[in-house]
Parts: structure tokens; C-alpha cells; sequence
DNA sequence: GTCTATAGCACGATAGAC
DNA sequence: GTCTATCGTGCTATAGAC
């Protein structure tokens, strides 16, 4: 499994995959490049051929879920009227939960990732407007704190080893609903 | 504000209360005992001279939620038939969120302080007893999964920005509601 | 019980050979 | 594009004066 083929940005891919395992082990402070060489059995110096700083490899990380959020907001505001733009949002942020566990995670758990979200306009203002929708116009306090919990729960749902067994199927559909009894 | 009267003890919990700020700020490993003792004012030795290693300080700050957890499941066994039981429970897991928002926001989001849980037998077990009563027995898929989002989002809505200007009681009887709505 | 000073080490990041 | 070697910094933790 080691190094197999080497096509362009294989390496790149490679470390991104690694670190973020290694994120949600310790964290995003709690692992040095280091770490992240060695569990690939590359040098330091290759992380940092590849990514010019940790903020850099970070900003690659959390890259995929600022172009799905973008996608996800320009298909609700293709839809008609407020409870069909919820459902689009609903549906595509637990897709992306799924197709992405671990991006999701430490991306609502760790402070350093958080610092790194509010240092990419673009994914802030998405994720904003996300929120917004899914609060809409005049939110009560029930409807606020449903969307808190939800929010928070969806996001590390993904690797919560209690879910662990579950096929994606069944956990899509769970989620589906438990969003709904909380959202609709 | 700096070192009001000194009695037994307050240096500690001066301590103990700065460093849960910057932890729910920078992480547990994004927070160095310099910045605590810079914020209080002290010498990092006086640090040392409370807590004799980071682990500890650790380890005495998810204290109180390992107390909390022990009479909470005393009091859940001590009442009759598993519906209550489970009232019990939420409630006492509502209230402890709403008296320790912090800690409960650390413990959740960090893999730091989720590995001195794990170092922690008592609370590690409480704690699954805890999921194990609302879980309650032979679970569906669809209870597993409003247990994985009910508790994560619990334990980071109090300190979430958003849910910020809420009034305590306003936030406690719709954390109680969400609670019901999807656990009952 | 608080301080200054420092040991010992790991970190992020860089330089330069191959 | 990957390596070894290293710089400067900041970390946990300790020693010892007051």
C-alpha cells in the first residue's frame, strides 16, 4: 500500500488523507508534521514540498466543504419556496456529512480549524448563510436551539464510534429524519 | 479584580476557571501554562505548585462532571419504570450543561480531555451507563442515531455564539424540549 | 506560596545536497 | 521531489532563592 503508483498529486492527496486522520485522533494542535511524515514514511520536508505551512494544509482540507456548500446554496436558491430550499439544504448537508465524516468533525470540534474557517471568507459567509436558511425569517428560541443541536450533532454523528456499525443507508435515512422531526 | 482576598483554596480555582476559558478558546493543546499564568497574572510555577502536571489540571477540571454523572445515575436508579428513568436523566444532563456550559463544550470537542476521560475510569463509565439508560434496550438504529446528534449537540449548545442571548430558562426548556423530541 | 531562571525537548519552518 | 541537518522558538517541567 505504500507509494504505489505515483501519479501527479498523488503525494498531496496522501498527506491530506493521513493528516486529517491524525486531526481527529488528536486534533489538529495535538499533531506536529511530524507525526504526519512519519505515518506516511516520508520526510518532514516532503509535507512542506507539498504545503507551505500547516495553515496551508489546513486551508486544503476544509477547501472541498466551501465548494460543496457552494453548490448546495446555488441548488436552494434554484428551488421554489422556503420549505423545498430547506429540504435541498437538509438533503445536501447530510450528504456531505456522509461523503466527508471526518472533514465535518474537526471542522465543528477544533478551535485551530475554526480560527482557519474565519480566515476563509468564502466558507464563512457559506456556512453563514446556510444557518440562515435553515433558521429562516424571524426565528423562535425552540427553533434556534433545534437548529444548535442539530448542527452540532449532524456534523459528529459522522465518526461517533456508536454509529460506527451502521450501513450509510440506514444512516442516511436517520438522519434525514431526525433532522426533519427537529427542522420541519 | 487581581487577587481580591485570598483565601484557602481560590488560587486554584483562579486557576482551574482561566484555564477552561482558553481552552474552550484554543483547545487543550493550543493552551500553554504560560498563557494561563499570563492571563492570571502569576509565574507559570505558581501553575506547577497547584497542578503538578498539565494531566491533572485536566483531570480536576472533568471532576465535577464525573461527581455530577454519579448522583445523576444514583437518583435515575432510584426512580421507577425506564420512562422515568430517562426523564431523570435528561434532565440532570439539561441542568449540568446549563451550570458547567464550558466544561461540557471541552469535554465533547477535544481530544485532549477525551483521552483524560478515557484515563478517568469513573467518568468513562458513568458516562456509557448514562448512554446505556437512554439508550435503553435493543435500540433501533433510528434511537442510536437521536442519541449520537441529541448528545453532541447537547454538549456544545452552551457555548454556542448563537444560543448566546438566550435566557437561561428559555434555553433550558427548549434544550428540555429538543431533548423530548427526539429521546421519547 | 510566589518568584526567576533554566534544563531538556519537540515544534514549525528552512537550507541545501542529491 | 525527497532527503538530512539545522535554526529559532516555545513547550512542559524543575530547581532554588525569597
Amino acid at each position: 500500500m505504500a507509494k504505489p503508483v505515483g501519479r501527479r498529486g498523488e503525494t498531496r492527496e496522501r498527506i491530506l488523507a493521513t493528516a486529517l486522520d491524525l486531526f481527529v485522533e488528536h486534533g489538529v494542535h495535538g499533531t506536529s508534521l511530524q507525526q504526519i511524515a512519519d505515518r506516511l514514511g516520508v520526510a518532514k520536508a516532503t509535507v512542506y514540498h507539498q504545503f507551505a505551512t500547516k495553515d496551508a494544509l489546513i486551508q486544503a482540507l476544509v477547501q472541498p466543504v466551501a465548494d460543496t456548500l457552494g453548490e448546495l446554496l446555488t441548488r436552494a436558491e434554484a428551488a421554489a419556496g422556503r420549505e423545498a430550499q430547506v429540504e435541498v439544504v437538509i438533503e445536501g448537508l447530510v450528504e456531505m456529512v456522509l461523503a466527508r465524516r471526518q472533514i465535518a468533525a474537526v471542522m465543528h470540534g477544533d478551535p485551530a480549524v475554526e480560527a482557519a474557517i474565519r480566515a476563509t471568507p468564502e466558507l464563512a459567509v457559506r456556512s453563514a448563510k446556510v444557518k440562515d436558511l435553515l433558521l429562516g425569517p424571524d426565528p423562535s428560541p425552540s427553533r434556534r436551539v433545534a437548529l444548535s443541536v442539530f448542527n452540532a450533532g449532524l456534523m459528529l454523528s459522522g465518526t461517533d464510534p456508536e454509529l460506527a456499525e451502521l450501513p450509510e443507508e440506514i444512516l442516511r435515512q436517520e438522519l434525514l429524519g431526525t433532522a426533519r422531526r427537529l427542522l420541519v
